[in-house]
DNA sequence: TATTTTTGATTGACTGATCAATCAATAAAA
DNA sequence: TTTTATTGATTGATCAGTCAATCAAAAATA
């Protein structure tokens, strides 16, 4: 079997079953077991290469943020105005893979442990400005600063608001609508400073 | 020791001891022994009164769930017009025991829980679907139906966001900020359907 | 009133299961 | 042969849940 060169294959097919089995599940409380029996590989193999299941966990909220970072990134390139840009973020909020319900429950799960994790919290809060701040440029070519802010703040809110009422799925809004409620949001505000 | 009656006072002090616990720990992984110990009796004793430990969270949930919906239709009976009722709402929504830290974490470990629970699942939506109807009610006083909805949804969105920030405690909102954000999106969504 | 019986409250000690983490051993490439 | 990949077996710790025993108040009885 062994083949060399197998580490960043095993830590990618680890940290994406850790995401899947953690979204499954719902809850952190999983067992190094299940996560290496989904990577397919024995639960020797993931100590090996990650070390403990905390350090795991945390690599899955680095790996995944990361990917959302890069989605975000392409998203603005692509957009071409300040109003557009803002359309393109909070599109990739909401975008299918992001609003499956798993990928929500796994968020969930890590937002509850930011609360314990000094470095899950960390990677989170990152997260977190970076929208603002994407936000917060855009929004001040359209306002002044401080509505900027004020705005970038309400929106940022909306979006993870959105994203948690999803998760406990009463009433399960669609992705179009979650976006049609924060461009809304938006574009009322702006006029609301115009007139 | 043993003096009769003792049942809903363990019960009670049970219940407010897992509340503080989970907020201080930041989740559900908490042991029997330390909510005991917290409630000043033995794991046995906790184990005696709930059956389960799931049991014993699921009461924690539905104990403090009421209590926020005593203080709700507190605060509705003291408010006259539609409008000094959605504002009462929302100050419940961030009063000062919700927005502290531990109290934020409790309620994300749960809203993570209720993705495995059927019942915890079950009390959080019956919540949030009250906060929903409270808000539709007093908005179509205001509104048409189809308007006071959306604003519904996106208000509530807006409320629990605001919440989840909070608990991350990247950019500390102050509750006054949470109201007045709220509020805003209130009046200008309002505003928005005179003009 | 004094004595006995009953019952609710309470716990220490124990058990069985689970699980993260370790390690020594194996197998295949280099 | 040395290095890398991989796992089965094992360990040690943790914890939910159980149980038999204790203690003291209350209720019944004398």
């Amino acid at each position: 079997m062994p083949k060399v060169g197998m580490e960043p294959v095993r830590r990618k097919a680890l940290v994406d079953a850790a995401m899947r089995v953690i979204g499954d599940h719902g809850s952190l409380t999983v067992t190094m077991s299940e996560i290496a029996k989904q990577a397919g590989v024995s639960p020797a193999l993931a100590h090996h290469y990650f070390g403990s299941k905390e350090q795991l966990l945390i690599e899955t909220v680095r790996v995944h943020l990361q990917r959302l970072r890069d989605s975000v990134v392409t998203a603005l390139r692509k957009a071409k105005t300040p109003r557009e840009k803002l359309s393109a973020v909070i599109r990739v909020s909401f975008q299918a893979d992001q609003f499956a319900p798993e990928t929500i429950a796994a968020w969930l799960a890590f937002y509850a442990e930011a609360q314990r994790s000094e470095e899950t919290r960390r990677f989170l809060v990152i997260y977190a400005r970076r929208l603002h701040s994407n936000l917060v440029a855009n929004l001040k070519a359209l306002c002044s600063a401080s509505d900027a802010a004020r705005i970038a703040e309400g929106a940022a809110a909306m979006i993870d608001g959105l994203y948690i009422r999803q998760g406990l799925g009463s009433a399960p809004i669609s992705t179009e609508a979650s976006i049609a409620l924060t461009e809304d949001y938006l574009t009322t505000n702006l006029n609301a400073l115009k007139g």
